[in-house]
DNA sequence: TTAGAGTTGGCCCC
DNA sequence: GGGGCCAACTCTAA
């Protein structure tokens, strides 16, 4: 009798470079082959995750599905807990082995680990390689000095050179044209006579007990981006194909007010990366490629490459504090700021007016209120732009605490990934990597920089579509007569400022020089486990082997 | 212990 | 568009 093999997608929503389909298919003598994605009906109800994100996963899926179709095989979705759903589905196809991508995310780490004991317990074989980062996390920490990980950017890029290229991708394939069938599942087919473990047509039927809190974007409404890894290395090669822009990448130049469908001034690559639709180690090579043809380019941290080096960095360090990493009172490299609020509860926070008007692009300054409805409406907005409205909440503006902005993003983005989002808003909160408070954005005067002529505004705010140029950043400065002729009043069709600007920075700087001189720092609820130079793996050393990391409260 | 650097601010001058 | 200044932060390498 030949071996029975899952291979559980999560992230690494493909086929290229999918190093546990690839560990999985060098195991000989398979008899059947189930590739499945467990679909969690308490996630898909938990509102945590927008419908243009929740989409994009689907199409993700679908994609994914037509891809192992190619090749006799099929993507198998099951839904409920993970655990549960192979307590219950294991023992029927009599599975012996188990591979699945390592994530570092600490929810991840929590479900993984109940389901490697269930693996041992029914001797279960279960492997778990990296993929999902350029390099073995574990591996870069271990490289670390302290066994800590820098923090700043340019410390960890002497790290990244001394661990080398990271591996090229692989073809897990490997010129096979057919896959081992689902067996199982076939038969269970046949003797129903019907299909089982379909992928849903749509996210109305996302769930099988037909209550899925979504509706399907019309396409008027949808996102210019669609998910899934064949349109993820089209769009890579679109992009790559323009050597010159490639080379020349500077982010900062780039700019946040493209409004052309495409976004073509950077790669909008971040949702299929996010999702694994797109191998990182298949880009990073592919940008290698380009920049040897070219031979001159430009360099970290804000070149292309740069760009995937910032995610690396980021993951090595949300993997290092884990949970802690995620909250300010627990975080050891945060600095406590007490914003509005901040001593109630995160979920009362949000209930100040403020961060509804914010979350809601009604802040009454235009380019910020702009940003906030590309952001809902596409789930993406440049880089910058969301600098800009991360000050604004925090330090720059309305003082609220970087973990409502967290939660807003993480919604909505397609790209939501926690270990890059907590960073950011870290960084433009001034509360970790970034200190340089006193460097405020205006809400007025960036966005003269980078929308000149105030076409992004109008797009996104067709409310303010008629607004004169000389107005359009600051529209209560329009005289009465003007809002007239256009039909715009402020105050009544389009917001009043909810702040002075010029006022509530200044107050907000003298207010965070003093939490800087008090240099508290967040508490950790775990001891963060250092990783010696010893071999052992990360995850089998004891909570009491403490981390050296500084604790300075 | 200390100097220098730090992904991408704004302002003013040239 | 480029540079120096604003007033002043922390991290890191030496």
């Amino acid at each position: 009798m030949g071996k029975r093999i899952v291979v559980w997608f999560r992230k690494s929503l493909r086929i290229h470079d999918n190093i546990a389909l690839a560990e999985a298919l060098q195991e000989g003598n398979v008899e059947a082959l189930y590739c499945i994605f467990v679909l969690d009906p308490w996630f898909v109800q938990s509102g945590k995750v927008g419908t243009n994100r929740m989409q994009f996963l689907l199409e993700s899926l679908q994609d994914l599905n037509q891809s192992l179709q190619k090749h006799n095989s099929r993507l198998l979705i099951l839904q409920g807990n993970p655990l549960q759903v192979f307590q219950q589905q294991f023992p029927k196809w009599e599975v012996n082995s188990l591979y699945f991508e390592w994530d570092s995310e600490p929810y991840a780490l929590e479900r993984d680990s109940l389901v490697k004991k269930f693996c041992e317990e029914h001797s279960i074989h279960c492997s778990s390689p990296s993929g999902h980062t350029m390099y073995n996390l574990q591996n870069t920490l271990r490289k670390c000095k302290n066994g800590t990980p820098p923090l700043t950017y340019s410390s960890f890029l002497n790290l990244i050179k001394e661990m080398g290229e990271p591996n090229k991708p692989i073809d897990p394939l490997n010129n096979r044209s057919s896959l081992p069938e689902p067996r199982k599942v076939i038969e269970e087919e046949k003797e129903k006579g019907i299909p089982l473990y379909t992928v849903p047509s749509d996210l109305q039927n996302l769930l099988e007990d037909g209550k899925s809190p979504y509706i399907t974007p019309s396409k008027e409404e949808h996102t210019p981006f669609y998910g899934g890894e064949t349109e993820a290395l089209k769009r890579m090669k679109a992009y790559l194909s323009h050597k010159k822009q490639v080379c020349n990448f500077e982010k900062p130049k780039t700019g946040p007010c493209d409004i052309s469908p495409n976004k073509n001034t950077t790669t909008v690559l971040s949702p299929y990366i996010k999702f694994g639709c797109l191998s990182i180690r298949t880009f990073f090579h592919a940008i290698m490629e380009v920049y040897k043809s070219a031979g001159t380019y430009s360099k970290p941290p804000e070149s292309l490459l740069g760009q995937i080096y910032w995610r690396e960095f980021f993951y090595t360090i949300a993997y290092f504090y884990k949970k802690d990493y995620e909250s300010m009172s627990t975080n050891p490299i945060c600095i406590q700021i007490p914003w509005k609020n901040s001593d109630k509860d995160l979920e009362t926070q949000k209930k100040d007016p403020h961060f509804i008007a914010w979350k809601n692009g009604q802040t009454g300054f235009p380019w910020i209120d702009a940003v906030m409805h590309q952001l809902r409406k596409e789930g993406w907005m440049h880089h910058l732009a969301r600098h800009a409205v991360a000050c604004f909440l925090t330090r720059g503006d309305l003082y609220i605490s970087w973990e409502c902005g967290r939660d807003v993003f993480d919604e909505l983005l397609l790209d939501a990934d926690p270990a890059l989002n907590n960073g950011n808003w870290l960084w433009l909160s001034s509360s970790a990597f970034f200190h340089q408070y006193f460097r405020v954005y205006s809400p007025i005067v960036f966005a003269k920089k980078v929308d000149p002529n105030g076409d992004y505004i109008r797009h996104y705010l067709p409310v303010l579509k008629d607004m004169p140029k000389e107005y359009i950043y600051e529209p209560w400065k329009a005289p009465l007569v003007v809002q007239k002729r256009i039909g715009c009043i402020i105050g009544q069709d389009y917001p009043k400022p909810i702040v002075d600007h010029e006022v509530v920075m200044k107050n907000n700087m003298t207010m965070m020089k003093q939490a800087y001189a008090e240099k508290r720092y967040g508490k950790p609820l775990q001891i963060a486990v250092s990783v010696s130079k010893n071999k052992r793996p990360i995850e089998q050393q004891g909570q009491e082997e403490t981390s050296t990391k500084k604790l300075k409260n």
